[in-house]
DNA sequence: TCAAAAGTGTTAAGTTTACACCCATGA
DNA sequence: TCATGGGTGTAAACTTAACACTTTTGA
């Protein structure tokens, strides 16, 4: 069936590479793999895999996360395909890339030692071979982009949150500093910021107003807005 | 060699889709093709083709154009690839999809019949196949967003225009009504557009000022933003 | 002479930025 | 008692939006 009427027509290998990104101690961080295939084995790499023929690309990209993450509840989304000819040297692969936001405190670590991957702080990558540095830059690019209209970011932190741990995630995603109080404004302008009646006394003395996502009044407004 | 590592895992056909804007008398409008293979064939569709081994993505999406158009001089921007299982009843086919804005009146005409393409306006669009309707979307929210900080717009045009065609351009791309002083301050702010001292008699009695896009100068000043 | 498009500035509203001090608490 | 992070408002700068009349000229 699949070659029912293409069939003269020239197939490729197609991936999937997934820059995925994680937050801890103020740092933006991105998860990688040692290649455990030639060429290249033993280095650094996205996460990525091969595209089944009984999955989508989507579908192919959260197998890949989740299976290596044991994470079900992240962001994710698609960057763009690369296609350059000599992009992978062991053949020509067509890699559709993605990039994804993840909790990693509900992160397994046993998968860690498994899937052989590592945390890397953003602002101290790898070396990375074929086109991965152009995917970081694009994945980066789009993720800054993003957090100044939906509040993804939130993928990064537990359900709860105070706003100060928020301000640090824009903070290093955005690479600069943000002023307290604007900050704090706008946050508190969108309606699924809710702030609840728990204090958090593990950053300060005084303790912090523990705040919470409302994941359902944000996917109503954003209907809406459609 | 392209066997070489890889030789377990599953291969695809790869083609390319291009959502090609053009603009004529105040309408956006997108080049469809009947389709001249089974299935839906003799249906419209958005050109395309398959990629072949000696070319990049974006290298099959620019050959798709040019020879079906005949104009080497356009702007081209990968949307993302599609890749549902089902999406192509003739097989599985992963279509990256593309736009692309050209100046119709560069357009070879002859090819028109040559390859059965066929000009549309976008707000009067046939009915699609495939996920095409899902491609058409992305590439008119795409353009919409782009055309508010750059000046892709432009490509719809000859080299030269007046004010007047420009904010008909972006109406028709914006599909609203804009206010015409403020938008010619908007225009005029930018150094890449310059004042020719040509007057164009073609649209009103009184004449109006011709105006080029100093590509160059727009070059530049996008580098140093970089 | 008049219809039709070209051209032109100002004001109000809204948004963004800059900025500094008091509060509550545990050590 | 003091060091630490939490919490709060206002004014200036800037950007965006709204709005109406005069000019030119060919038919």
């Amino acid at each position: 069936m699949s070659q029912k009427y293409y069939s003269n027509e020239s197939k490729y290998h197609v991936a999937v590479d997934c820059i995925i990104f994680g937050y801890e101690e103020g740092k933006l961080q991105v998860l990688f793999q040692h290649r455990n295939i030639e060429p290249y084995n033993g280095e650094l790499t996205p996460l990525g895999g091969f595209v089944r023929e009984d999955e989508t690309l989507d579908e192919a990209a959260y197998r890949v996360l989740t299976e290596r993450t044991g994470i079900w509840d992240l962001f994710l989304e698609q960057l763009e395909a690369f296609g350059d000819i000599g992009r992978d040297p062991g053949g020509r692969v067509i890699s559709v890339a993605y990039y994804a936001l993840l909790n990693k405190a509900n992160y397994n670590t046993k998968l860690l030692d498994k899937f052989n991957c590592k945390w890397v702080d953003v602002d101290n990558l790898p070396v990375l071979y074929f086109d991965h540095m152009k995917m970081m830059k694009k994945a980066i690019s789009r993720l800054r982009d993003k957090i100044s209209y939906t509040p993804i970011a939130m993928k990064l932190l537990p359900e709860e949150f105070t706003l100060s741990q928020i301000q640090k995630v824009y903070q290093s995603i955005l690479n600069e500093e943000l002023d307290k109080r604007n900050f704090r404004k706008k946050i508190c302008e969108m309606p699924y910021f809710v702030k609840t009646e728990k204090i958090d006394k593990s950053g300060s003395k005084r303790g912090a107003a523990i705040y919470t996502f409302d994941h359902k009044q944000y996917s109503e407004l954003k209907n809406f807005h459609l």
